[in-house]
Order: C-alpha cells, then structure tokens, then sequence
DNA sequence: TTGACATCTCTACAGTTGTAGATATTATTA
DNA sequence: TAATAATATCTACAACTGTAGAGATGTCAA
C-alpha cells in the first residue's frame, strides 16, 4: 500500500521521534504551515488503517502511536519508482545529477567515494 | 505545472522520439500495457493544455505534436521535490542507496567515480 | 460515391488526496 | 460540580488522475 506525499511526511516525523500523538505531530507541522488540527488527525487516521503506525498507549484522551512500516522498506520500492518514472529505469543519470548538482559537502563527497569504491570491489 | 505519473510517461516518449501522434503513442504504450485509444488521447490532450506539447502538423486527420517542456526542467524538481519528501532534503543517503544498490554496471561506476572526482576539485 | 475505418472531441466517473467542519467525549480547572 | 479546553470521531468535498465510452468527422479504398 503507497503512502500520499502528505501521509509520508507524517511518517518521516514518526521514524524521527518514534512514539508520538496526533497534537504532537500536529504541532511541529503547524511550525511550516498552517495546518487544521482535524486534518492532521485525518492523514494520522488514514495511516493507522492502512497499517503504516499503530497504537502504542493512551494518556487521558490522548492516543499514542508507534511506526510499523519502516524507513527502508518505504524508500526502496520509491527509489525504484522514482527512477524507472523519471529515468527510463537507468540509475546512472540520476546518481550523476545527484553527485554533480545536488548539495553536498567535502565530507559528502568523500563518504560517496569510499562507497563507490566499495561498490566496485563487489562488482568485479 | 506538475505532470501526473501518466503524462511523464508520455512526455518520456516525446522526448525520445520527438515528434509523435496520439496513435502512434498509443501504440507504443499498448506494447506494454492495456490502454484504450481515447485514455491515451486525454492524457495528450492535458498535456497540450499545460503547455508541454504542442501541435506541429497534420497529416489527414492525425494530428502531430511536439514537446515543448524540457526533459532536464522538468526532471531537475522532480529530483529536488524527491529528494525532500523522502530523504528530508537531504542528498547523500539518496546518492548513497543508489550508489551501494541500484542497477550500475562497472563502466556507470567509473563515469560516476569521474563526475565525485570533478565535483570535489570544484568544491575546494 | 459511399461505406468502413481511423482519429478527434467531449463527457463522465470512481479512487485518491488534501483539506477541514461539526459534533461527541473526556480532562481540567475555577 | 459546572464550564472550558483538548482531543477524538465522523462526514464531506473539491481537485487531480487514470480510465474510457459515445459520437462526430474526416479519409481512403472499392
């Protein structure tokens, strides 16, 4: 089951802080945007039905979530839509973009050399 | 202007073959899946009205188009916008995935070992 | 010329998504 | 305890998207 861009965001904050409630949540998105409450709880609600965070505990009348689908098994099949959608399915011009474009740091660039450098020891 | 997952697919085509008509469109797209005619034709249709195509010629009743859109300002958000909703604008663990786990052949690995190579000489 | 075919145009519709209001319910405080 | 605030639940809706049918209209072969 695909997560909505809004949904995924929510998501991002629970695999960021782990245990949350929908007024927590709601509140840090409120410090980007203005955002109604109810909706909040709504994209909250539609991520419990489909199984992307649970409950965890209530305080009051405060009701406690946890994630269940993680990070990677989320970003992976992304990954690969995003490239075969964009890119025809060829890795190569979007990891090129990505090392010559996209903001990235010495430490970065170094971090990415040793990992390219793994990667071809593998392949050989 | 944003394009849907199906208008990209078909501005995939345009940009490849250039010059190109609703049936011939439809045709290559039903190599792969199941569309009618007409699906293909509204999908044309809204990118005309967005602005990505355009109608060149006519031929009888074919109409051709062509696009108008550039594939590198259209793909270069797409990357920014992917990059933000699942990597939180971060850069590097994207380039790392696809660096460490997609589809690279050793000669993709040694041009992208050139572009970090470019890349850090400017960044000094 | 006329009928079959290809193509275009227009309209429609259901699922998803972002958005939020109305209302119910519980907690807290005066 | 009674009013107020916080939270949850339920319902709604418009825009976008993928999908396609119906009908109009132009083209070409017989």
């Amino acid at each position: 089951m695909s997560l909505s861009d809004f949904e995924l965001e929510v998501m991002q904050l629970f695999w960021e802080i782990c245990e949350a409630s929908a007024p927590q949540i709601h509140k840090i998105i409120m410090q980007k945007r203005d955002v109604k409450y109810s909706t909040v709880k709504t994209i909250i609600d539609r991520l419990e039905k489909k199984d992307a965070i649970k409950r965890s505990r209530s305080e009051g009348r405060t009701i406690y979530y946890l994630p269940v689908m993680e990070k990677q098994n989320v970003r992976t099949p992304l990954i690969k839509d995003f490239i075969n959608r964009v890119f025809l399915g060829k890795s190569r011009p979007l990891a090129a973009h990505i090392l010559a474009q996209e903001d990235l740091d010495l430490e970065d660039i170094e971090y990415l050399e040793a990992v390219l450098k793994e990667r071809k020891k593998d392949i050989k």
